[in-house]
Order: structure tokens, then C-alpha cells, then sequence
DNA sequence: ACAAAAGTGTTTGACATACACCCATGT
DNA sequence: ACATGGGTGTATGTCAAACACTTTTGT
């Protein structure tokens, strides 16, 4: 109790998912940043960096988000803090979070880096579910983001964090389908969703080459996953806690 | 990325609950320590010290446990790393464990202080739902804690963590509804327990006052809760990993 | 007209709740 | 014998899964 704090450094971590179209639907991906210094220079890491002494965790976390994407996330809740002694050459303490990204601002981000041509460099995107070795003990995180996500989307409404303000059931549905990689029975989703009350449905509809489909939008009065008791978001009003249930 | 790490201490601090015995059958009892320096001097505070450099995160939640009970967790999960910057008038980021104790072992425990005369110094049980202001943010830790335990002690088989080896179900009943605060149907109870097939009836029965019931023990071969995809439990093979659900 | 997706209705089974009832022991 | 908690049986409601069916559009 009494020793003093030795040379323990403090870094935050982000898995960020998104959507990319794909063959089958939709894909989870995530963005990762090439080292370009000693511990595991030329592999994919996380994005991420160290704290500001003027900033809390969730601030952080948001702001190496921004400079890797320069987006906002549509969620953010802290993961786990890793500290393991060798998971680095140094001692590093990682304060993991995971945060999902909206769908069409990516594709707006992407875009526009290819327009102007200012492609950020050293930042790819990758597929969730096929990643390369990544430097420290970043392949364990990234699968215990994943396990996370797919357990949360079973229970908390957040899958609309990966989609537009206005979207279909069907665009929902394949969400989940893309979360939990197995089909879902279109008539219990929707009887699902209806019932928990969190989806506002609009007067607008999409028109495709079948029967169009009513447009919905999230009811941003209702909060994305139950918290705890003393709620303290500090910054962003999408930030959560973790575990929920 | 490349701004190197600003003064940030790390610490570890533990939410240990145990049950005492109370008019109302149980109790969620917790130990505090009594700070005897600045920052909050005085007041109570949940047990913790700072990262030895040579150990990981769940070592220095155990270690720090051990030097408050000197007792073994029948249980140990990271709850949540804490780094407002107001927090503590230094900037310390604590990574928050929350543990269970046998009921018996504590009791023993206090039993030799007793016949010995070394009751350990500074350092007193309070009930979990009745605790005086504390230091820092720990009555939000302690709230954040308490609902995480009620949430999961619904989902997960961690209430034997509270238990001595061999138990009734009306003992393991009697765990629920100290946690949960309400009382449960014993039959509906004991069926529910049987589903799950975690439990081991042994031969033996507890003699009381009326009808004999029989003691169950928990089945080690069964995982206490669902974890991630990778386990990595470092230390103790009772550590497990946040949220599962 | 037909294909295909949107949306509705219905049946089934799993499971939690409520509660009536029987069992076995100490006093 | 009887009070008390241990333990079983049974009816009810909720909800998710499965799937048949109707509706509405583009071609």
C-alpha cells in the first residue's frame, strides 16, 4: 500500500467496427494502424496511443478514435484493461474500448480521402473474422471485442449504431445476421423489435424492385443498453458502461 | 501516437463481498480501509495499493486482497477501469476488481484475530448497503459493483463463491435472495438449480430442526460463467472476464 | 401473371411463476 | 400430533422459433 507507483505506462486502445458491403450481405470490419517503431514495427495494431494527463479514459478513447478515423462513433464502451507483463517489452497497461462506427460516414470518410487523395497512411480496414498477426496481444482483444459485440447485440440495441438514421427492417436484420453470421426469420425479428419499443417508424419507405419497405429510425429517448445504477457518462452521451447484463 | 506517457499512476483496488449473518438471514458485507494520509485522511476506502512492476493485473488485485483479508477469493473479475481526472487530486487511473469470499473462510478468519488479539488495524466491515461517505469515487464504485453482482448472480453460477464446500439449497436460495434483495420461490428455485446441472448432490444431509436437506457441492468441471473466446485466465483459475452477458 | 420481398397469423415448445400438495424430521 | 421446512406436481402466462399465408410492388 505504501510503495510508490513504479514505471507503469498507461495507453488506451479502440476496436472500432463498421459495415463493408460484401458478397453475402455485409461484413464487420475494423481499422488497423501499421507500426512504423521497435515493439512489432511493420505489423497492424490497434489504433490508439497514450493519455493525455488532462483527459479521462472515454475522452481518450475518442480522441485517438478521431485520429485514426476522424469520425464520431455512434458507440463507445470500454472493453477491458489489459496488463499482462508480456505483452509488451515495456510495461504497458491498455485500457481497451470497442466503438461502432455508422455505415454511410465511412463510406463519406472514404470518399473523400479518395477525392483529394489525402489516403491516410498506414491505416488499412480489415475484415473482422480474417485479420493478420497483430503486434502485442491485440488478436486476443480484437476476439474478445468480438465476442462482446455479438453478445451485447443479443440483448442491448445497438446494432443501429452501424447504420444510417433512417433504415429498414431488412437493413436491421442483416445487421444481426452480419454480427451473429447466421440468418434470422424476418417475421420474429420484426415481432422483436416492434416489441422492444426502441425503433420509431416514419412515413417514408424505400422503394426497391419488390415491394417497398418501411423506413424506421432509432428513438434516441431511449438509452442504447441497460447501465448500471449511477449512469456517469462522462463526455459523450453514447458512452456506456460495460457488462450490461 | 508518439507523445510519450505523462505522469499517470496505476493502481488496483478490490470490491470483496462476503455475507454475514443478519436478523433478515444474510447480509452483502464488504471490508474498507481506513486512509491514514492525505488525500480524503480519515475516510474509508476499498483495499488496494499500487502495480508491483513484476505482476499482472489479476495478481495485484489478488496480492492486494491477500493483504487486507489474508484470504483466497473464491472468485475474481475485473469490474472496470476508473481515470476521471477528478478523481483524486494526482491523476490515478485504478483498474477495479470485484471478488467473493467464503462465508466460512471469513468467519474463521476473524475468529483467530479474535483469539489472537491481532485484529487487523484500520480495516472494518461494513454492510454493502450502508456505507458511509468513502474516499475518491469508491461509493460509485461500490454502487457499480453491486449491480454488476445482482446482474450476473441471475446468469451466471457465482453464488456458490459465497458458500463453504457442501451446501443446502436453501442455503444457496438464501445467497440469491441476499443479493437480489426479494425473496425467491423454493421450489421453482430448486428446479431451476437442478436445470442448470452445476450442482453435485452428495449423500449427506444436514440434520436441523425438521425435515433433513440434502448437500449439494459445486461441479469444479463447470466453468462459473461464460467467458470470451480466449480464456486466458493468468493466475488463479477463478478469475474470469467482465460481462459475459 | 409472376417473382420476390414486406408484413401477418398461428402453432408449438421451452421456461418462469404461482401455488396446492405430500414427505420427513424434531419437539 | 403437529409445526416446519424439504421436496414434488401441476396449471398458467410469456416469449421465441418455425412456418404457412397474405400483401404490395417492379418487371
Amino acid at each position: 500500500m505504501t510503495r510508490t507507483s513504479p514505471d507503469i505506462r498507461v495507453a488506451v486502445s479502440t476496436v472500432i467496427f463498421t459495415l463493408r458491403p460484401s458478397p453475402e450481405g455485409a461484413t464487420l470490419a475494423l481499422p488497423l494502424v501499421r507500426r512504423t517503431r521497435d515493439p512489432f514495427e511493420g505489423l497492424w495494431a490497434l489504433p490508439g496511443g497514450w493519455f493525455d494527463e488532462t483527459e479521462g479514459l472515454d475522452a481518450a478513447a475518442s480522441r485517438t478514435l478521431a485520429e485514426t478515423t476522424a469520425l464520431a462513433p455512434s458507440y463507445l464502451e470500454q472493453l477491458y484493461a489489459f496488463g499482462d507483463v508480456d505483452r509488451s517489452p515495456t510495461r504497458v497497461v491498455s485500457i481497451v474500448y470497442w466503438a461502432l462506427l455508422r455505415q454511410d460516414q465511412v463510406d463519406e470518410q472514404r470518399a473523400a480521402h479518395e477525392a483529394d487523395g489525402t489516403a491516410p497512411e498506414n491505416v488499412q480496414w480489415f475484415a473482422a473474422e480474417d485479420l493478420p498477426r497483430l503486434a502485442f496481444d491485440h488478436n486476443t482483444i480484437v476476439d474478445y471485442a468480438l465476442w462482446r459485440l455479438r453478445n451485447k447485440v443479443g440483448y442491448a440495441r445497438i446494432a443501429h449504431g452501424l447504420l444510417p438514421d433512417e433504415f429498414t427492417l431488412a437493413d436491421l436484420r442483416e445487421v444481426h445476421e452480419s454480427i451473429l453470421g447466421r440468418k434470422l426469420d424476418p417475421a420474429n425479428f420484426r415481432r422483436q423489435i416492434e416489441a422492444s419499443g426502441t425503433l420509431i417508424p416514419t412515413e417514408r419507405f424505400r422503394t426497391g424492385s419488390h415491394r417497398p419497405a418501411r423506413l424506421y429510425r432509432y428513438d434516441g429517448a431511449i438509452e442504447l443498453a441497460a447501465r448500471g445504477p449511477i449512469p456517469t457518462p462522462t463526455d459523450t452521451d453514447t458512452t456506456d458502461r460495460n457488462e450490461e447484463r
